[in-house]
Parts: structure tokens; C-alpha cells; sequence
DNA sequence: CACAAAAGCGACATTTGTGACATTTGCGCT
DNA sequence: AGCGCAAATGTCACAAATGTCGCTTTTGTG
């Protein structure tokens, strides 16, 4: 569990300490305060998360804290497979969930970047999944990225309960990867 | 009854060991002297509570269960209920799941001491889940209960698969809290 | 008992928070 | 473009908190 201080983001952010304090004063960037006189600490994960919030470059030094890792859940193995596949290849981690409650739990332990998800598995329905996430305020950084060969009317409705994207089966690897990138685009490169 | 170092809370805190002492000294952290040199110990509640109140966060190893906190997976409505009534007036703290990526999510996310399992939900396999916890390392303390109107045959197969203890439907508060406060007697005294 | 690793302590170096004030930036207006 | 205003950011000095270093003592492990 690394933390910066504010010292240390005013030099990646180019910045004057000074402000680093107003930032977190004002809520913009999540940190938090050691007893002492009230020195700020910021988690690395929530300083990554402000830059990309705002379209910041990210240091070099900080690369290895950025979250690459992709949860898959569908219940049919040669869709995970496939998708893993895909996207090992392109550089990210995956995790796979055949079922809903491995989903519930991985999501939370890994806490992944993006999640993939199957609105028609038997037995968990997708949608309900979605409102779940985003009821939960410390995933709010989750993209999500639905998979279904269901219509666009569903398809719809998915974004409208707060699926990042959408993507029709069948897909191409391209279609995928291209999804994905465009979710996680500016954090992943390595 | 754990108790840590000055130098686990400068790990845990990303701090040096030197300020943990001034904490200690100056009274923000409580914590008493070995008899020595006057070495110093933390017991871990005062170190989560110290955390608590500083709006730090509380490194994930040392929020496992703790509490006296239940999770109750069913999807009766009418079930969830009645455990959550009779459990309650004993004095346990209680969340629900209705499915299984609540109680995937919810069991990784507020770690409780105990879940109640319902082994035949619609689409959630009870004895998969059992096996998914039992593989998870960071679980080995959760004790599960299942139950089921299953036939005995069921219910100990899912002893056999790592449930602590099992109730047959129907079942009358009175063998529902002696089953509860059985697994979790020894664990939660304070 | 011996040895390695961890912890305490003092002195000193460095960083950080704060308030008051200067400077720059963004933006609408003419 | 030029102007003016409000908000954001930078500057500075000082006090307080935190980090560093070297050394000693304690604790842990065979």
C-alpha cells in the first residue's frame, strides 16, 4: 500500500506544493490526513486514478501501480477463453468468473480495471448486476464492458444502467480489443 | 489477541518507524511497552480504530474477521428475514444476498465472520460456492452454515466440501442461534 | 549460547502546512 | 486585440511534523 505525499505529486504533476494542498482540500484528489499536524498521504491507485480523470500523463516510475486487469465473466468457457486469449496478447491480466458469486468475489478481492460481462448467464442476471456496481461507491472507477448477443433494446438499456460500453456477439478480436483499449486507452500502454 | 510492532504500523502506514513512536508518545495511537527497553505493541483494534478515526485506510490484511458481522445468502425474501430478525436480537450484525454476486461482493467487501448459505438457490450451486471459499486462502476464517431443505445425503456432502456446520429446513431460531453462536462462540468474544 | 534481525533513541536534516500576499490564467465583454 | 475581473496558482517565511543516521539494546531463532 504505497502513498505519495504532496511533495511528491507536485514534482510528477509539475506543480507547486501549494496547490497539491488546495487539490486535496477541495476534493478533487483523494487522500487523506496522518495525525500529526495533518500530513496529506495519497494512495498511489487514487493519484492514478486523478490523472486519468483529467488526462494526465503518468509518470514512468509510477507504471507498475497501474491496474491493467480484466475480469471476465460468461459462463461459457470458450468465450472466457477466447476473450483471455485476446487480451493476454495485448498485455493485460484476466481473471475469469464462471458464475456469479466468483464474479462478486473476484471483483471485489482483484479489484479489476474493466469487467466484462454476460448479461444472460443462467442464473445471474446481468442487469441486476450492473445497478448493483454502481450502487458501490468504491467501484466507481470500474468500466464495464458488456458482451451479449442479446437486442439492441437490451443493449440499451445496459447503458442506461451504467454499462461503459456495449458489444454484440458475435465479435471480432479487433471489435474487442478495440473496446477495451478505448475503456482502459490511456493508462495501459507499457 | 494480535498485537503489532512499531515497525508493522510504519509498514502498514508507509510512515517511518521513528514517527510511529512519536504517535505513541504523544498519545494518537494507543499502545503499552513491552518490559524490556520499553518496546513498544499495538493490539489491532486500537490500530483499526486508530485508522478509523484518521480516515486512513485500513490495509486489507487486517480486516478479516474480526466482527461479529453475518451474511445471510438466500433468496427468499421470507428467510432472509427471519435470520436477520432472530440473529439481530441476539446481537449480530447482518447483511443480506440475494444472489450470488451479492454474496460474492459483499462477502469480499465486509469480510463477516460467518455466512449462512442456502444450497439451492436459482441459478447459484451452493456446493460450488463451497469449494470456491474453501480454495481461497484469505477466507480460511470464514465459517459457513449452511441451510437447506436438502436430504441428508446433501447436507453432508457439504460438510464434506468445507461447510462448518449444517440445518435442515425447517429450523426454529432456537437451533439457528445455538448453531451460530457454536461456530462463532470462541472467535468474537471481546 | 550465539547470531541475525528488529526496535529504541538522540541529534540533526528535510519536508510539509499555513497564512498573507503577489502573480498568472481563463474568460467574457466591448 | 484590449480590458477587467475572478479564480487558480505561485512565493515566502516560519513553525511543526517527519525522515535519516549511527549506535545501543532487545527480541527472535536455532
Amino acid at each position: 500500500m504505497k502513498t505519495l505525499s504532496t511533495g511528491d505529486i507536485a514534482q510528477w504533476c509539475d506543480v507547486n506544493l501549494r496547490t497539491v494542498i488546495r487539490w486535496i482540500e477541495k476534493g478533487d484528489l483523494k487522500g487523506f490526513k496522518l495525525p500529526g499536524r495533518g500530513n496529506n498521504r495519497v494512495l498511489v491507485e487514487d493519484f492514478i486514478a486523478f490523472l486519468d480523470h483529467h488526462g494526465m500523463p503518468v509518470p514512468e516510475e509510477l507504471q507498475g501501480f497501474v491496474n491493467n486487469c480484466v475480469l471476465i465473466v460468461d459462463d461459457e468457457e470458450a468465450i472466457t477463453r477466447a476473450i483471455r486469449r485476446a487480451l493476454r496478447s495485448a498485455g493485460f491480466e484476466t481473471i475469469i468468473a464462471h458464475d456469479g458469486f466468483q464474479a462478486g468475489s473476484l471483483l471485489m478481492q482483484e479489484k479489476p480495471a474493466l469487467m466484462t460481462l454476460d448479461l444472460s448467464m443462467p442464473g445471474l442476471d446481468g442487469f441486476s448486476v450492473l445497478e448493483f456496481v454502481r450502487q458501490q461507491p468504491n467501484l466507481s472507477g470500474l468500466k464495464i464492458l458488456v458482451v451479449s448477443a442479446l437486442d439492441q433494446h437490451n443493449l440499451d438499456r445496459a447503458l442506461q444502467l451504467g454499462a461503459d460500453q456495449v458489444l454484440g456477439k458475435p465479435f471480432t478480436e479487433q471489435e474487442l480489443l478495440s473496446a477495451v483499449t478505448g475503456l482502459l486507452g490511456t493508462v495501459t500502454q507499457t
